[in-house]
DNA sequence: AAGGGTTGCAACCGCTATTCC
DNA sequence: GGGAATAGCGGTTGCAACCCT
């Protein structure tokens, strides 16, 4: 395409930002408003590529910004997201007023991360018997997702680029579901979950034959389901109270908030 | 006290999508 | 319609602060 690069580098500051070059920023932007980046840079005086002036402003200068102290309940809706978007840090940043997507990717990379790694590690030492037959038969498949995706498995990903649709989905996946105890640590949950998805707004065209997205026949816990969302379906999707879901339920007794306790109706 | 290793996070990079002319 | 500019995203890197021996 012959696109030219965002900024020459010549001259240009690099590196940390300078409380004068944050004051500088934020007045100008309080004063002209966001947008137009490379010209603001250019404008303000700052000696930074208009690339780097937008990620200090909505990264760290906006007023409405929360910084660090990720509380519990902020965690737990993470996790949910991350397992119902995969690494779509930007949507999940979008469900967290004041948060933004690098934060969030960091503290997820950090912090939530490695704690499903050791879950999991943990898992599947006790699982190792079990699957060694399967693990013969299918090669280990990473998840579109990148690194921490691929820690946590994908079973109820919902992927909002995709080219085919269901009326309704059953997946019965063998993946471990995530819980935090009252202490922040993920807990053991029973192996076995049921997630039914059911949607009257994706298109209904052929009948989808399902086991084609089967890694095998017993073996469906890599299953992502893919569909063709509509705009409205996917804001909707994002502007539910996720709270509201039978999935995410606290189930009154046990602080839990996972799929152990049977079916997820998502219905839209 | 020193220095080597680890961690957390801000910033950068490369890419795609969208908008504008 | 095509190319350039801009916006936005997710992955990766660099480095300061902290920890451990």
């Amino acid at each position: 395409m012959g696109r030219s690069p965002c900024c020459s580098k010549e001259g240009l500051n690099r590196g940390a930002w300078t409380v004068m070059e944050d004051k500088i920023l934020t007045e100008y932007v309080k004063l002209h408003g966001e947008g137009k980046w490379r010209n603001l840079a250019k404008r303000a005086g700052l000696k930074r590529c208009g690339k780097s002036c937008r990620l200090r402003w909505l990264n760290y200068l906006r007023p409405d910004i929360k910084r660090g102290n990720i509380t519990r309940d902020e965690e737990e809706l993470i996790i949910r997201l991350h397992k119902l978007l995969g690494n779509r840090w930007s949507l999940i940043a979008g469900r967290l007023p004041g948060r933004t997507d690098n934060e969030i990717k960091n503290y997820w990379n950090t912090n939530i991360g490695k704690k499903v790694q050791d879950h999991l590690s943990h898992t599947s030492k006790r699982s190792n018997q079990v699957q060694t037959q399967e693990k013969q038969n299918h090669s280990v498949e990473r998840s579109a997702g990148g690194p921490a995706e691929a820690k946590i498995g994908s079973s109820c990903v919902v992927r909002t680029k995709a080219t085919k649709c269901t009326k309704a989905v059953n997946v019965i996946t063998s993946e471990q579901p995530i819980q935090l105890d009252q202490h922040n640590q993920i807990i053991e949950t029973k192996p076995e979950v049921e997630v039914e998805v059911q949607s009257s707004m994706v298109h209904h065209h052929d009948p989808v034959d399902f086991s084609q997205f089967m890694l095998g026949e017993n073996n469906p816990s890599n299953f992502m389901m893919d569909f063709e969302l509509e705009e409205n379906f996917i804001s909707d999707l994002l502007n539910m109270d996720f709270s509201q879901l039978p999935c995410f339920e606290d189930g009154g007794d046990s602080g839990s908030n996972t799929c152990d306790k049977g079916p997820l109706f998502l219905n839209f």
